[in-house]
RNA sequence: CGGGGUGUGGCUCAGCUUGGCUAGAGCACCUGGUUUGGGACCAGGGGGUCGCAGGUUCGAAUCCUGUCACCCCGACCA
């Protein structure tokens, strides 16, 4: 089932994969457009994922000492010029407020695309002292940053996300934390989102406005393109020096802090569709699924049949799964059909000859597969079954990124690669920006990062071929 | 921003070339009934400033001018 079009109205991946991730996102009933470009609604669905990614990872960050706070959602002209390279990254993306009603303001502001001048402005109050370091701070929130071409969840102009903001006493404790954040992210795609990813660094070319280093988790698509589903930026003392951020230390002389950034947002769920989905609909991890069973009574009419469904629905809640019975009247057709549409993990249906047998049938979406379970047993398998479904979910995942990952030793190899497939290909890098242009202008492909876990695969950078640095990941993006 | 395309009930579209009767279909929706193990069926019903503004004409969804919006492909981006 999980490759077998069961749905007529969603177009398939094979046909039109941009397409077939419309008719999901639409299908699926995670959002609706709405009368502003770029912007849309989350729906219950939609939303109702954020709100499990945001709890659980939340609760992640709070284990390392994260705390949460809240910055304004204005920024003004003169506080987001004061580091050169980050307004010159930003400046073509931002929406200006000119007004505070008819009159016009002396200076103008813009809705934050990123708050990292907020932080530089509040940090310059909050810190005097080395006893007043670190702050670990996280806020939870949406930013604006005005793209032309917009997509649900990949590229919105609003987009929920959390930013956290760091400041230390050295460098290296800045890094550590960096390299902290990147990790909880890549185990939380793992674990929670059933997404297999890369860490590495990004290239000077393609890291954050205003960073020291930039640090990313990448994701393969099913469509063989890469998404960058996380970033952890150390911003050394840059920023902290361009808003004369000081404290002083245990020596008593004055001294810069380093500071770093970290940020996942909505697009999440863009990855958990686009790694996961076939075209049957959305494929949720259970970690993730808003509604993890559904139980479609048939017969639902017949005497006990919906009390029945009750009585499994409150059985497994008790077990702490996330249940729904659906005594809509529909036809249990169109239920199946629909609820493997918005991809939840497990369907239970229960009729009357199952009742009279003391069983039921119990399907996965992941697989397709269908089993005949004893009302009996039905607790025990269903609390193997959920684990097992996120733990072939991202084996699944895992095996389809490792076939589309391709390794290049020298340019004729990374011409014909990419010429033929879509996906991660591994190649030598000599660490010359020219190289790294000249790669996107041939291939029509970027530098997706220089993974953390290096492998020598050949002696010469694959553009230039003079001796190589670096080992990177290059692909199309999102 | 450059190239292409489309605007007609909630959705997908027909009608426009060659102006003319009450602007249509399918899906969705509502009511009643029969159904129910992979998107059921019958009967009845509601819903339209034809993107917007001008113009031509006895008469405009249809022709002309302008304008706005959205979509797709490129350049920039979480």
């Amino acid at each position: 089932m999980a490759d077998k079009k069961m749905v007529e109205a969603i177009t398939s991946m094979e046909e039109d994969f941009a397409q077939w991730y419309t008719d999901v996102v639409k299908k699926a009933d995670l959002i609706d457009y709405t009368s502003v470009k770029g912007c849309m609604v989350f729906k219950p669905a939609g939303y109702a994922i954020w709100e499990l990614i945001q709890s659980q990872m939340d609760a992640r960050f709070k284990a390392t000492g994260v705390e949460n706070v809240y910055l304004p959602m204005f920024i003004p002209e003169s506080l987001l010029q004061k580091e050169k390279d980050h307004v010159e990254g930003f400046a073509p993306e931002v929406a200006w407020v000119t007004h505070g009603g008819l009159a016009p303001l002396q200076e103008k502001m813009c809705v934050r695309p990123t708050s990292e001048t907020l932080f530089c402005d509040f940090y310059k109050n909050e810190v005097h002292s080395y006893r007043d370091l670190p702050k670990v701070y996280n806020q939870w929130c949406s930013v604006v940053r005005w793209e032309k071409e917009t997509r649900p969840f990949l590229r919105s102009r609003e987009f929920l996300w959390q930013e956290g903001h760091t400041i230390h006493a050295t460098f290296e404790e800045a890094e550590e934390r960096t390299v902290q954040m990147l990790n909880l992210y890549a185990d939380f795609c793992e674990e929670i989102l059933a997404i297999p990813v890369v860490k590495g660094r990004k290239t000077d070319k393609e890291k954050f406005a205003g960073a020291y280093a930039t640090y990313t988790i990448e994701a393969l698509m099913h469509d063989g393109k890469a998404l960058q589903s996380g970033t952890s930026h150390n911003f050394g003392d840059g920023f902290a020096k361009a808003f004369g951020i000081q404290f002083t230390d245990k020596d008593n002389t004055l001294k810069t802090p380093f500071q770093t950034s970290w940020g996942t947002t909505t697009r999440l769920i863009g990855a958990v569709i686009m790694v996961h989905g076939d075209n049957s609909g959305l494929v949720l991890p259970p970690m993730v699924a808003p509604t993890q069973v559904v139980i479609v009574p048939i017969r639902q009419q017949a005497e006990g049949v919906l009390d029945k469904a009750e009585e499994i629905k409150a059985s497994l809640i008790n077990k702490g799964f996330r249940v729904k019975v659906d005594d809509s009247d529909k036809s249990p057709g169109w239920k199946f059909a629909e609820h493997e549409m918005r991809g939840i993990p497990v369907r239970i249906e229960i009729g009357p000859k199952d009742i009279e047998a003391g069983k039921c049938v119990v399907a996965r979406r992941d697989n397709g597969e269908k089993v005949e379970v004893s009302l009996d047993e039905l607790d025990n398998k269903i609390s193997e079954l959920i684990p097992a479904i996120q733990k072939d979910m991202l084996e699944r995942a895992r095996e389809r990124r490792e076939s589309q990952t391709y390794v290049a030793k020298n340019w004729e190899e990374f011409e014909a690669t990419f010429a033929e497939k879509t996906g991660f290909v591994k190649a030598m890098w000599c660490e010359d920006q020219a190289c790294e242009d000249k790669i996107k202008e041939k291939m029509a492909v970027t530098s997706r990062c220089m993974p953390f876990e290096q492998e020598q695969i050949a002696d010469t950078c694959v553009c230039c071929g003079r001796p190589a640095k670096k080992m990177v990941y290059w692909g199309k993006a999102y």
